[in-house]
DNA sequence: GTCTATACACGGATAGAC
DNA sequence: GTCTATCCGTGTATAGAC
């Protein structure tokens, strides 16, 4: 792994870990191993380094989710294969995490990748279940856009029970239920 | 309103708005309107003024929910009564974006409000569930415990997606399509 | 109780040598 | 490309005067 690689994967830990505005410059050029000067070879500075870092992290949840999506089975086996991958739930989401970071919120550029994964991810999940609605799998009473967006945000408070929790099995909890949920719409 | 009082509401304002990392001691000085000495001389350092500043906001969480627990109607009235209490969106949830805080979760004493809190809304949601459920108000497939985690997790959720989308929106179609959900185990 | 002065490390970056 | 030197403001306090 080359130099700039290493600084956006050091940089994508910590934004994990500590979030952008607990993130220094110093703790990156610590981590990734490169010098100062290197970092700023590579990149102007935290913000760039950190759109680099963000768009990557974006990527990956949106593959990992499409590759649940994508798979076989019912509608609701795949919103369930979504739901149920394996995550650590202490950890908390590395893209839905920073939507608590002032500093991101507040630059466009940083906020785009992030706002951009969320819309896909819950219209294609809606998406899926209006078409498990149109096949008869799901009943007609079920809103496929507020129930998508219901069954992401109960993934991403799963996260933040967990976090106070000090404790990931209110995370599988809250999926379970949102789970269980959403099994009494099937037909 | 006191010095002391000012700091600790200023440090929760500055707290919802930009987390502990950060808020720093110049900040919640020039926003309370008091000076280095004064905060100094009221509290030990930041962790002190942010326990007090965290406790609070805990326990008016605990006090708004216990009210619409408590109030009047079915039990899915009184659950959807306090999902639908009126909250800024954009905002976030003042507790809950703590959890996302690496300083807050590293210390017990800042922790432990939040931990509380969390665990204390849960249960109470699931302890009313449950005796929807005895009361035939609920069906037997209803998990309360599960059930509740899923529902404070949308919540929570919610806040995440109208952050990330930057509309109050998203937040009102999660909290919609949680309580669809919830309704389908309605007799 | 509140103010000013002082301290020292860190955040975030630029400049120029190698 | 990487390193070291340097810069200035901020973060988080302590000390002592009023």
């Amino acid at each position: 792994m080359d130099t700039r690689e290493r600084l956006i994967e050091s940089t994508r830990e910590l934004l994990w870990e500590r979030g952008y505005v607990g993130t220094s410059p110093k703790a990156i050029q610590a981590r990734s191993g490169a010098g100062q000067g290197s970092m700023y070879h590579h990149f102007h500075g935290k913000p760039d380094l950190a759109l680099a870092a963000i768009s990557r992290s974006a990527e990956e949840l949106r593959d990992r989710a499409e590759t649940a999506f994508a798979g076989s089975g019912t509608v609701v086996e795949r919103v369930a294969a979504y739901l149920r991958l394996e995550r650590d739930a202490l950890k908390g989401c590395p893209v839905g995490r920073l939507t608590q970071d002032p500093d991101v919120m507040a630059d466009p550029d940083l906020r785009a990748p992030i706002a951009e994964v969320f819309a896909w991810l819950t219209g294609r999940l809606a998406g899926l279940l209006a078409e498990g609605r149109t096949s008869g799998e799901l009943d007609d009473k079920l809103d496929p856009a507020a129930t998508a967006a219901a069954l992401v945000a109960a993934l991403q408070g799963g996260y933040v029970l967990a976090r106070a929790a000090g404790s990931a099995e209110v995370y599988a909890q809250a999926i379970d239920g949102a789970l269980g949920l959403l099994a009494c719409h099937a037909r």
